[in-house]
DNA sequence: GCAAAAGTGTTCTATGTACACCCATGT
DNA sequence: ACATGGGTGTACATAGAACACTTTTGC
């Protein structure tokens, strides 16, 4: 594959690697979706799914097949998108190692496969893993999981991404927790988010059915996501001054 | 420096190449610095500067040497960011070639050096390039600079870096005709672009001085970048709806 | 009835916009 | 004087925040 790369004067070989973050919310909380190595270097330390680039393959490609490994079907509702690179020339002690990170948003209702194939792999809660109570992670997937969640954090001010959290159909207090749980804050008033939210065209769409009155309180209405991506005007984070 | 990368299974060797689109305001529009080829392939067609990634060096400091290889010295007050990565398998004919983009803003009196080492660079006016007024570029270099401005018409809305293409005091005026030239439309009214520039904490710090009374009209304050990177509230475009 | 969650109404304030008007300079 | 670009004042419309209040369910 590399027919005239040996031409290039000062070409260096080197691995490209797609690391995917897999995020999540579930129980309230943002997660990531983590795998335990299983070989050296760094065995037994967790780090993001992900493998090296083919050279056949394009990098969103290699995120896909990355993702498909680790969800087998069921992949078809989350959003995937490049994040960064990073190739700090340390950052693999098995030398020049460049990583191409993704970001996937996955809806809370996907289980992880139960040990499939050796590989170990659970989610946990990020707001742990930065704060310590949590495995250390392998290389420097502590920044890139950083990277990822302040990415997502930030979206969800001015895209559409917050549908990519809920299932299917959805309340709008649904949208609601997935934007307390990535931010951390409470949204502002619930009432207000819901007139945002159903006041921008193509956020989200009404369906006919509410949901079955089952716990507490009033039933909702459902909805879809629309085709809308971007919001106008955003939903910004409170507390800025 | 390759040591242990033949135990990764998959490893397909490939060169990592650092791209850099330099971006820059003149008279009135956005240009974007570009060399011509002097080998194969695509000899003859102009491309972005940079350069292979050593094994070396981190992702950052490749990019800051290609600029510093174009710039010379004099790149101090320029922004290098990261922009995004590249790697669809056909797009460079030599083989395995996965380029990190990255994007670099400088102020207007920057010149390019006269055809310095066998170099030829110049700016070319993106719009230019965009409609077919110039050359075709190599690889995918289009589409990254497409990329590059995209991401500087987003910045200008919620970021400083408005004040990176201006010289080092600057009028307000002079960052008006940078968001016009960047956006190719007007930021609306003149008066309150003022006023939200000099009302943002830390956006622009007002200087003793005065221009120099020389064309027409009153002359203006100058101020100098604040500290503040992110603008609270945003500028944002004008022809939403 | 009461608690809980959904949803509507209303008031107040902050912000953006449009546009009139004044200021300082060169010709 | 007047054209030109810099800068201030001000009124109007609209968007967002806060919070009271109504609706619909389970217990």
């Amino acid at each position: 594959v590399l027919t005239d790369l040996a031409r290039l004067p000062e070409a260096e070989a080197a691995a490209v690697e797609v690391d995917v973050a897999v995020l999540n919310v579930r129980s309230g909380r943002l997660h990531a979706l983590l795998v335990e190595r299983t070989v050296e270097p760094q065995l037994g330390r967790w780090s993001l799914p992900g493998h090296i680039k083919a050279s056949s393959e394009s990098l969103d490609a290699a995120a896909d097949r990355a993702l498909g490994e680790m969800l087998g079907s069921g992949m078809e509702g989350s959003h995937v998108e490049q994040l960064a690179s990073y190739g700090d020339p340390d950052r693999d002690p098995r030398g020049h190692v460049v990583v191409v990170a993704y970001l996937a948003l996955l809806p809370e209702a996907w289980v992880p496969p139960p040990a499939s194939g050796g590989i170990v792999a659970r989610f946990w809660a990020v707001d742990d893993l930065a704060h310590g109570y949590g495995p250390a992670l392998a290389f420097d997937h502590d920044r890139i999981l950083a990277d990822a969640v302040e990415r997502v954090r930030s979206k969800l001010e001015y895209t559409t991404l917050a549908t990519r959290f809920v299932p299917d159909p959805f309340t709008i207090g649904e949208l609601f927790d997935v934007y307390r749980a990535v931010w951390g804050v409470d949204p502002g008033d619930k009432a207000n988010f819901s007139r945002k939210v159903k006041g921008t065209q193509g956020f989200v769409v009404r369906t006919a059915r509410t949901t079955a009155p089952s716990g507490r309180g009033r039933p909702s209405m459902l909805y879809t996501a629309g085709p809308a991506t971007r919001l106008h005007p955003p939903i910004l984070r409170p507390l800025r001054r």
